[in-house]
RNA sequence: GAGGACGUAGCUCAGCUGGUUAGAGCAUCAGAUUGUGGUUCUGAGGGUCGUGGGUUCGAGCCCCAUUUUCCUCCCCA
């Protein structure tokens, strides 16, 4: 016997009943991009290292999964470098290649290596696995999969409240109460320029991004080891009081960045424009803007919104935004993309745990033909030919078993019927079906029996 | 990268202040029932108690190390 037999940390192998549950996800989200004129495309699994170091920020670098060359990895590579050189120049060196961080950075690079082929505004989508070398843990996996709706090379609003409508639709058909969180970068940009730490932006948006998590104690505590001036602090945490103590947030927002931020202004009247859209799209799921959402910021430049289930404690299950310049890092500047990512697994769980996966979703196979030995077995063998030609899944036991084993089968299975066609019935030309719910049994023609499980 | 918890049968777990041969439920297999499953009854198989070392007359239990899984921080889907 072998033992010892298991996976890497944090991946995942799924059983039939589970892969039932994925697909069925997926194919929800498949069926409403389509729905939105939106293609396909895929990348490879792996990317070159250097197309994905750089694009996450330095704690992202550091969880990428790089591939050690094939051959001889320490070719060139003398005592000194290893002594010398940092970890992560060093795997430069032995890896060329690296399996991607996410879909968004390989879709960049496809369009600048198909741009002449692509026609623009392109609205593409990627469902794909994805690899970080993260610690596992609550809904956090080593191999995900994201499933990914962009449209790149359109500067329009519509796009962003497409992608809501998108969104609101995936949901709606799970059967997901969710809440869609908007912010703007350029919202953040003013702020920062308002309080007068502009060169600060990453941390300040950083600890403000906790505010839901560690509260203002906690994030003025960051901001001051990150030293930002007192004074800055004050003024932010000012803005913060008073827009959350507001009836309504967003109108409030205004005054603070309208009087010394051109940015802040811009972003603000971007969603100002997007919530005036999203009034005309019969939108189910609560949109609200909370200016503490910051998120991937190493490329957003506009919207930025993340969605999180209402009714169970989990990260963000979908999240988003509008990157003015991605491609331009690949040498195609000036194309402007907007997108959103679904986290697969993440739903997953959530469902999982709301219980909100339809009940017989494992059935497949509608009818058995129990088997009762070498004759009878052909005589199932052309009923089953012709059912299924009829378009009714079913299947033959495969052995001439006990007959208690066969039907233990079809109950493991949840198939609903099974068909007996032993002597007595190969004379009458009929089988025997029994109803596995009701246990009625029943002689029954072929003919009756695809009549019967074709409704 | 930092911190915490856990690991006993295929699964979920019990196992007293350290004391004889480590248990239960579920699952599996067989029988009760030789052409009928799901309910019921009877029986069987299945364990180097995560791994390595130590303390002890004696360790599933105590100590040390190591590893796994889960959780928190960081960050994210």
């Amino acid at each position: 016997m072998a033992v010892n037999v298991s996976i890497p940390k944090g991946t995942r192998d799924f059983s039939p009943a589970e892969m039932i549950r994925r697909k069925y996800i997926f194919q929800t989200v498949e069926d409403v991009f389509r729905l939105y004129g939106y293609l396909p495309i895929e990348t490879p699994a792996m990317e070159n290292l250097s197309t994905l170091t750089g694009k996450y920020g330095e704690e992202g670098d550091r969880l990428i999964f790089k591939i050690l060359n094939s051959g001889n990895y320490l070719e060139g590579i003398s005592n000194e470098d290893i002594q010398n050189s940092s970890t992560t120049k060093l795997a430069a060196r032995m890896c060329e290649k690296a399996l991607r961080y996410d879909l968004t950075v390989p879709f960049a690079r496809y369009v600048v290596q198909n741009r002449n082929e692509i026609t623009f505004p392109f609205k593409r989508y990627q469902i794909q696995p994805v690899w970080r070398a993260d610690r596992p843990q609550k809904g956090r996996y080593r191999e995900f999969y994201q499933c990914d709706v962009d449209v790149i090379g359109s500067n329009s609003l519509l796009n962003e409240v497409e992608l809501i409508q998108i969104i609101d639709a995936v949901f709606q058909q799970l059967g997901l109460n969710i809440t869609i969180k908007l912010n703007n970068r350029k919202i953040l940009s003013g702020i920062a320029e308002v309080i007068g730490e502009s060169n600060k932006i990453v941390d300040i948006v950083t600890a403000i991004d906790k505010f839901e998590k560690i509260g203002k104690e906690g994030v003025i505590k960051e901001l001051i080891s990150k030293e930002i001036s007192i004074d800055a602090i004050n003024k932010l945490i000012g803005f913060f009081d008073n827009t959350f103590s507001s009836e309504n947030k967003f109108d409030n927002f205004k005054s603070i960045v309208q009087f010394s931020s051109e940015v802040g202004i811009l972003g603000w009247n971007e969603i100002a424009t997007i919530f005036g859209y999203l009034t005309n799209c019969n939108i189910k799921a609560k949109v609200e803007f909370d200016p503490t959402l910051a998120r991937g910021l190493n490329y957003y430049t506009g919207a930025i919104l993340e969605v999180k289930a209402n009714d169970v404690a989990m990260g963000s299950i979908c999240g988003g935004g509008r990157y003015d310049d991605l491609t331009g890092i690949f040498g195609l500047p000036d194309v402007s993309g907007v997108g959103v990512s679904f986290g697969a697994d993440r739903i997953c769980d959530v469902m999982n745990e709301l219980k909100l996966f339809p009940e017989n979703a494992e059935i497949s196979t509608q009818l058995l033909f129990t088997n009762h030995g070498e004759a009878e077995m052909i005589y199932a063998l052309k009923a089953l030919a012709e059912i299924r030609q009829a378009g009714i899944s079913s299947e033959l036991y495969p052995d001439n078993a006990k007959l208690k084993k066969q039907f233990s089968y079809a109950d493991a299975r949840k198939i609903p019927y099974v068909a007996s066609g032993g002597s007595t019935e190969m004379q009458e030309n009929c089988f025997t079906l029994k109803n596995m719910q009701t246990g009625a049994m029943e002689k029954k023609s072929l003919q009756e029996i695809i009549a019967l499980l074709k409704k």
